[in-house]
DNA sequence: AAGCCTCTTTCCGTCATACGGAAAGCCGTG
DNA sequence: CACGGCTTTCCGTATGACGGAAAGAGGCTT
């Protein structure tokens, strides 16, 4: 942890993210933080209009100076989001599940969009959520398209961690799982990265490298109902629907 | 300025808020850090996914967590985008010109919602960006809802900065003008924020405050051609049919 | 292929400055 | 009117952020 009073500043605004208005003092409990040291953090993040004191109740809430920032991190994606979204509409008509579009940010993906599901229980993820890519389909769907050598030094030789108890444990495993999914041209993920929860994806390339994959994620159940296979074939079918729009020519492994 | 750290950290996430990756030199040189200082800050921000480093370069964009932050934000002001796009919408067929939803966010008025006009020359404002409210149409159409004392407590007794050599001046000028504009129902800015710019704008009223505002901006010769009163018709009735949708009873004044 | 240049990264001694306990305002309530 | 909870301010201390300098890593040119 380099430079505390940031590290403790971002503490603040992660607090802030949730639809009330917090006080001073649940604020300051919440992040660990003395009520002094968190007063004058958050003097700094108003002066910046990162967070906003309402005048009537004293409170504080996030100011709109995030959605100015964040709206720079969305044109990014927005290419890959306008192309992708009638596919990911397609998957949701297809299979009544909640399909998912995401990005690889090393060592985690993020989901950038998202198609609800039609089901009574489906599953959602917050956009800009972040979760280890080993322990997701679209994770491996995407590791599987870099070199061997990149997976290794992106993870290191810490042992992975188990989210759930058949989250794949070791970057050897990892690497052998990745050979599999290269082969077939989808990745799975069975429980591992929360339980009864089960995805399956694939990669969307881009001229040299993998640029997103789309997923389907759904109960565990449904899924086997549905066969993962055939899932797999749709979701291959649609990625590569999203990399010939990209310009990707379909075909060449790698 | 308080806590020195966290505000450097934010100039660097400002400073990211750019299409491409930037190295940390020009970052420095940008923000006014040394090297060595942005790049510890940078290892913080790194840390908690606030920004990414490129493997392939190794220069720096912003991560997908402010998204993920951004969002609780955007959550807060869903509702009213909602009940106002259509007519965002409405205003802009009419005029041809740019509509904006603004919420006030004192002493600013921050850009929550945008239709473009269809003109070729056609204002267009960031999301997410302040302006002040006293040099705007749209703050000055919440403001006049407001009681004039908090008016006085938000502006205190510096002289207001001038945008345009038409801004108004002084709070004393402001208060009266408010006074007009609660008078007709909406307010006029007449190149008061940029030079060659007007706009006109209408409150949105919830139950007890006023929440937000309707606006058109446009060249001010195109707002004259249209006639500022009809277009503050306009936007009064579609603001009041906003107000009236949040359950507000249009017709007592305050 | 070798060397140069620019960029990123690390190191470490100094002193500015962030910290947090405590006390002071500020409200709304009983 | 006094109490309890909140936000805000103050200030002495020592932590930890700073930044100069040097080392490491690529990428280009010659």
């Amino acid at each position: 942890m380099s430079v505390k009073s940031v590290s403790r500043a971002l503490d603040l605004l992660e607090a802030l993210a949730v639809p009330e208005e917090v006080g001073l003092v649940e604020l300051a409990t919440r992040t660990g933080l003395q009520p002094s040291t968190a007063h004058r953090l958050l003097g700094t993040l108003i002066e910046r209009r990162y967070v906003v004191q309402s005048a009537a109740t004293g409170r504080y809430l996030l100011g709109h100076k995030l959605n100015e920032i964040a709206v720079a991190v969305a044109k990014r994606t927005e290419h890959l989001r306008e192309l992708a979204r009638p596919h990911l509409e397609t998957i949701k008509k297809v299979t009544g599940e909640s399909a998912n579009l995401t990005v690889l940010e090393p060592p985690n993906i993020v989901y950038v969009d998202q198609v609800e599901g039609s089901r009574s229980v489906r599953m959602f993820a917050r956009i800009g959520a972040a979760v280890p890519a080993y322990a997701t389909a679209a994770g491996k769907a995407m590791l599987a398209q870099m070199p061997p050598a990149v997976v290794r030094e992106i993870y290191g030789d810490a042992p992975l961690e188990q989210l759930t108890p058949r989250t794949i444990a070791s970057v050897e495993a990892l690497l052998a799982e990745l050979d599999e999914v290269r082969e077939r041209g989808f990745g799975v993920d069975r429980e591992e990265q929360e339980p009864g929860v089960g995805c399956v994806a694939a990669p969307i390339r881009g001229d040299g490298a993998v640029v997103g994959a789309l997923s389907v994620s759904a109960p565990m159940p449904r899924i086997d109902a549905a066969d993962p296979a055939e899932l797999g074939e749709l979701l291959i079918s649609r990625a590569d629907a999203v990399s010939m729009s990209l310009g990707f020519v379909v075909g060449s492994r790698r």
